[in-house]
DNA sequence: TATGAATGAGGTTTCATTCAT
DNA sequence: CATGAATGAAACCTCATTCAT
């Protein structure tokens, strides 16, 4: 009967009939669209006229609804943030050996990073923008703080085992992975174009992605673990 | 002889007095104005009234030399390029042995990066262009191409010494070493506010610099010299 | 009995609970309010957001009880004057000898305009209006009658004792009085900062309002009478 | 041989073909439009489109001189008081006997303020706006300076003759003509409509006119003196 | 070669008002 | 009675670019 499911057995919902009114979805909507805008053209690039023209609402709504441009941006940076770290947070790390975890994550991340362009040109306009918004952000460090103690959990976990060298620091192994997947999304146009090297076709890729693994093991684990594993 | 010498010869000339034309000082003048402020803000943010004013020279004079806002941008990103590289071909690495090479040249680039900031932030805008300037911009690929031949030449060596493991390529290492270095400039903005955490006071700089030079040693370097060496 | 003491009765009333409407009370509120930011702003200045924000109704509601925001202007200004005849008219000038009246009719117009500022501003704005909503504001011409009769009539009987000078015409004595009490307050910011003098210190306040009165009395009383109260 | 003073006996002046370029000219042209839309309708009120409609110049043109709204309006009030002190300054105190010479000064600020609609409602407008744009504008202040020393000089010389009262203070006497002259125009619109009195016929504008006088000798000079005159 | 004036097109933002519920 | 969402129209302002000299 309903356009819904069976969700209703007698039918008086009570508003059913006009589906006009999802300010939830509209706001949605406009941020999904605003996002791949700004992460194509920046923050001065972007055109409100082209994402109002794109979305289901109007100019004016977008105004309604953030204030103005940089109300708008500032939502879609957060946005952007909150997806990467919600994947993250769903890797399980504790279940595998100190080694694999350490694969994993690392893979984990390049991963991630090479589906989320939208993610890293966001991270790299708001490095352009000296990260004025991310300090405006409230909230957004606290997502990252979870991952970083996430990764201080596997280091200790890894040291105690005798598997990873001792002294190694949390922040900075972060730092470590980060650079190698984020560069090799932010920088792809440049690096290709200059080297004339495609860096992209799915072989170099998956040869880039055992490279940063390899990296980070090789930084963070002891020669004779290395020996041991033939790396 | 030469056109400026002998000024005062006719005497007709409206203004002979001042004679401080210096096209090629100007031009100079505008690219470097110029490149401040595309790097600060970006292509689209960065304006043309904000350069004109900073120069000497008038508005007017930056489109008889450049032709246009794109035209001026491409010849601040070739200046950008070409003050690295030339750097860098100063680096005189067969003298040293290809341990100490190596972190000559990652120590060299993470330098080099550290205080360029305006050549990082020049190849993040090119990034958000998705290349299309560095595309046009012939010669710059010579440039690199050259970069890349010294660090070919140095694998060799170091693999006929048996201090390297066998089958690295420079190009990747070189996106290695470019990665880690580049990453410490481009993202210090977010990276900082968000983890909370002063990434760039004179001994984390520091600490940062040798994480780099160990970790691409460790990547480059055959498990038993890491362990000769004490790594 | 009444309509609202049986509440609950029946029980299909939506929400019986929260029985907080109070129409006329939310229509002051929206006056005061209103009329705050029209005496700040001006008619064109004034936001409806802006009342509708620091109103415990909403936006619509305005319009509901309004029309438009020049009904809304039009309701404030009305209230303005009513709320400064109504302190007129409870001055009891009859009485006092003619004199002392005169006295007391500068000094209490001087005192209430000092203290009602907004509805200087409203009357300025409405000048600034050419007028055009007074001339709607039926009722409001009534109320200044009133206060023409009673100087009428002080008139009279200061010219019967021979104190004041033969001829005074009331609208014209009217018009000197508010000139001088209307420029004290519509004029502060220009005039205080044009001369650099501070005219609203307590002491210089007492010495204008002092001079507004003797002014009046020079105007209004003969010479002999003058001399004779050594003024 | 000057190119202006002879101008047309040879006809090769450089630049009388085209009299395209007269930016001097443009900005008056602007300003006084502006002045006459901003007086009419008030900072808010007053519409850029509609002042660049009315001028020769663009709408982009205003931006370019004026920087902005506000910009263009603080000119505008610079103007207008410009005016208005440059009129003042004409008039020549000195050679009249101070009895007469503050009848003239009367005269002249009422007659003035009669004639200078637009000079009242920018003062009027200002002071809705707090006298924020007086107080940036530099150079006002010095133009009331001079007005001021003119009356003191006249209440010296007036009082040295034993006709005004002792102890008038200058910039109190500005005040109290200023705010009859003002009012008369400032509050025309609302005092016509309430008391349904046209104020504003040629008889009782002249009436007014020795009314204000009048009230200012009365204040200002000494019964004796106003006995002997016959006031 | 050099400049101040000028501009069209388009950008962001604001506002009084109305609609759907 | 009451409300949050929605809007068209128009406001202010900016920008790369060109013109007249």
């Amino acid at each position: 009967m309903s356009e819904d499911s069976v969700a209703g057995s007698a039918g008086e919902r009570p508003k059913p009939a006009k589906r006009v009114n999802d300010p939830e979805g509209k706001r949605r909507d406009i941020i999904e669209v605003a996002s791949r805008e700004f992460a194509r053209n920046g923050l001065a690039g972007a055109r409100i006229d082209e994402i109002a023209a794109q979305t289901k609402a109007s100019k004016r709504m977008i105004y309604y609804y953030f204030g103005d441009k940089e109300g708008l941006y500032l939502h879609c940076l957060e946005g952007a943030y909150r997806d990467v770290r919600e994947g993250e947070a769903r890797l399980d790390l504790a279940d595998l050996d100190p080694v694999n975890a350490l694969r994993a994550l690392v893979g984990f991340t390049f991963d991630h990073h090479s589906q989320s362009e939208n993610f890293i040109r966001m991270v790299m306009i708001e490095n352009i923008h000296n990260g004025e918004f991310v300090r405006s952000a409230t909230g957004l460090q606290k997502l990252n703080a979870a991952a970083h103690q996430r990764l201080a959990d596997l280091i200790e976990r890894g040291e105690a085992a005798g598997l990873y060298r001792p002294g190694l620091v949390a922040i900075e192994l972060h730092w470590q992975i980060s650079a190698l997947c984020f560069f090799h999304i932010s920088n792809r146009a440049t690096f290709s174009e200059l080297f004339k090297h495609d860096l992209y076709s799915p072989e170099v890729v998956n040869r880039t992605r055992s490279n940063c693994i390899d990296m980070v093991l090789r930084y963070a684990l002891r020669p004779e673990v290395l020996i041991r594993l033939g790396l």
